[in-house]
DNA sequence: CGAGATGCTTGACACGTTTCAACGGCGGAG
DNA sequence: CTCCGCCGTTGAAACGTGTCAAGCATCTCG
């Protein structure tokens, strides 16, 4: 092992006394090599500390692989838990990962894809900014196959993976209106991010009785989460709403946060549901009720849909969507059992 | 704009009749190509689409423009600022950065490593495990520049850029002990992670009149922090502590979390102060104290030495030990003003 | 003993780019 | 008119790998 980064496998070959496509055949195909060379060219390979050259391999292959992964926010543990997701998969077939985070920004998004074009990556997994953004449409004008992550296609123009968001709105509706509550708010926004309107369609048609007032946030933090609180807490006790929707956990736990510190009682003053099921819900102060996606494995199927569509030669391949079922699990905050470790699943599990 | 990813610059030299020497001309030394060219290889290139091909500029130029960001945990937003900043540094470089998280586990580390020396990176910045892991070794056996992050490097073998824990313990001891604590807990582990012993250092030094005892938990998560509460709560009160001081935020707030619920006050029976200052940590649901690091800038100082280590063409590189200086930013969890957005920053700044 | 089969190995080429010595044309100076 | 220098362009070589037709022994069978 004295190798620097200047080692070839010419240098190995010759060390070895074969050629170069000896030496090519042991380490792409080493049944075809006879026992003594095998052991000759493993043992020179390992002395001079060779390491294969990625980037000739890509060139001579003209395809990488590597698969790009770019979300919204890689500080939100709803994405890291969907990387994480990928990532297996991706190991499983041989093939990285690299991570990129837009950042909610439409020009890091655009630069990240420019680059993973350059690299020639063999697909992108991408939960969109804008599904119809140009530099998106490039890639798979450029023959890079493109999954749609946590957003469904409306056009089926290409596949996606996503979740029910409708469906998680009404199981949370649905619960809440059964805990007694007829006056629900729904905190979240901007309404043109899909999941955030659809997510309150479901609330409405799980609680159709009850009377759903919308509280609208520029985002979906846990400072905007913060903010929403305090115009709930504002409000006349009259006609303050009894439960809240929140369009994920990020925002349920600003709020949660200041509404506890208003003095208010979670769930008897104000019950409260999220969105995701982050790792932080089961843990925040008061244990909270949460829509579960199911995050690792919608990475799964996204990943497994990318390598299905890139290993297709011809121009076969038929987009497909993919869509979980989220789960409710209640806790504490929306009036399950008190305690931690003891919660409650309902809806049909993931289809 | 027609093109398919089999467009190279062959194609595009052919389409505007000139050389492919040319149209590499244009691409990297415009100044050097005749106005009329200039215009009809670029009207050529924007017709068919080219996009370079990276794999082959790499191979040719025999290192790549990618430096490698290797964290602990991309899911504490610690790591994640940080890569805000290396990002930012290397794009001003014309460079890319492939973000990997190894979560703590040492294959996944060592198996990252392989991959980007195979990717012939410029360099890899890394947040080790282990210092001394064969992995980073290897690495620097086939000169790729590794520069430790967040960690120092003890024996100046390498370049390093950390935060002087034993500073931030102190800063955190002196402040408690002026608050009038003198018995004080230190909660964190596993020992031999260098930060945590440096900060309960720092601790001792800082409140030397102070009986300092020890919660040792297996992790820095937010589930150790909740743990760990418990048996703090669990101690007679004439023997309990009165302030802790916490390894990390995420620890900080799970102990916050379980001792509200237990129905301490905090600070009045038990203050509180974290260490990292994420964003979280100033919206929990008691506004916590933490000791600051600049994570930022952190990441662009690591970029900053890596490019510098790269550039040096010969072996003249001697390493260097960069280290900054945390502040703390005392909050109401220790006592600070009640309140939001009030807070007081002691400490020196940065060095 | 020869023909064919089998098992390994070889060497040249291609991938897309950058670099660099060499070349041709043109204008100015002598 | 010749020589020189300048500007813009060219074509070939090289980077490290994978592939594949062709080559060489050795073995088997008739």
């Amino acid at each position: 092992m004295e190798g620097s980064l200047l080692v070839s496998i010419k240098e190995v070959a010759h060390r070895a006394g074969v050629s170069v496509g000896t030496v090519s055949n042991v380490l792409n195909r080493p049944g075809n090599v006879n026992e003594d060379t095998l052991q000759r060219v493993r043992t020179a390979i390992s002395e001079l500390g060779y390491v294969r050259n990625e980037s000739a391999r890509q060139l001579r292959a003209g395809q990488s692989r590597t698969i790009g992964l770019v979300v919204l926010d890689v500080a939100n543990p709803f994405f890291t838990d969907l990387a994480r997701g990928v990532e297996s998969l991706a190991h499983d077939a041989d093939m990285v990962v690299t991570l990129c985070n837009s950042d909610n920004d439409g020009g890091r998004q655009a630069r990240h894809l420019d680059v993973l074009a350059q690299q020639r990556v063999r697909g992108v997994l991408i939960t969109p900014l804008d599904t119809h953004a140009p530099s998106i449409q490039h890639l798979v004008d450029h023959g890079i196959p493109v999954v749609l992550v946590d957003r469904g296609s409306e056009d089926a123009t290409r596949c996606s993976v996503s979740v029910d968001d409708v469906h998680g709105g009404r199981l949370a509706g649905a619960h809440l209106a059964e805990e007694g509550h007829d006056r629900i708010a729904f905190v979240g926004g901007p309404f043109d991010i899909r999941q955030v309107s659809d997510r309150l369609e479901g609330l409405r048609a799980g609680a159709p009785q009850a009377d759903v007032q919308v509280v609208e946030v520029n985002g979906l933090s846990v400072a905007d989460g913060r903010e929403a609180a305090r115009r709930v807490i504002d409000m006349p006790v009259d006609r303050r709403p009894t439960a809240v929707l929140c369009a994920n956990d990020l925002i349920a736990l600003g709020m949660l946060q200041e509404v506890v510190r208003a003095g208010l009682r979670v769930p008897e003053d104000l019950a409260l549901v999220g969105y995701d099921d982050i790792d932080f819900a089961a843990a925040a102060v008061v244990p909270l009720s949460s829509v579960r996606q199911p995050r690792e494995q919608l990475g799964r199927a996204a990943a497994e849909l990318l390598l299905e569509e890139a290993g297709d030669a011809a121009g076969q391949h038929i987009h497909r969507q993919v869509v979980f079922r989220p789960e409710l699990v209640v806790r504490t905050s929306s009036g399950g059992p008190d305690g931690f470790g003891t919660e409650t699943v309902t809806g049909e599990g993931t289809a």
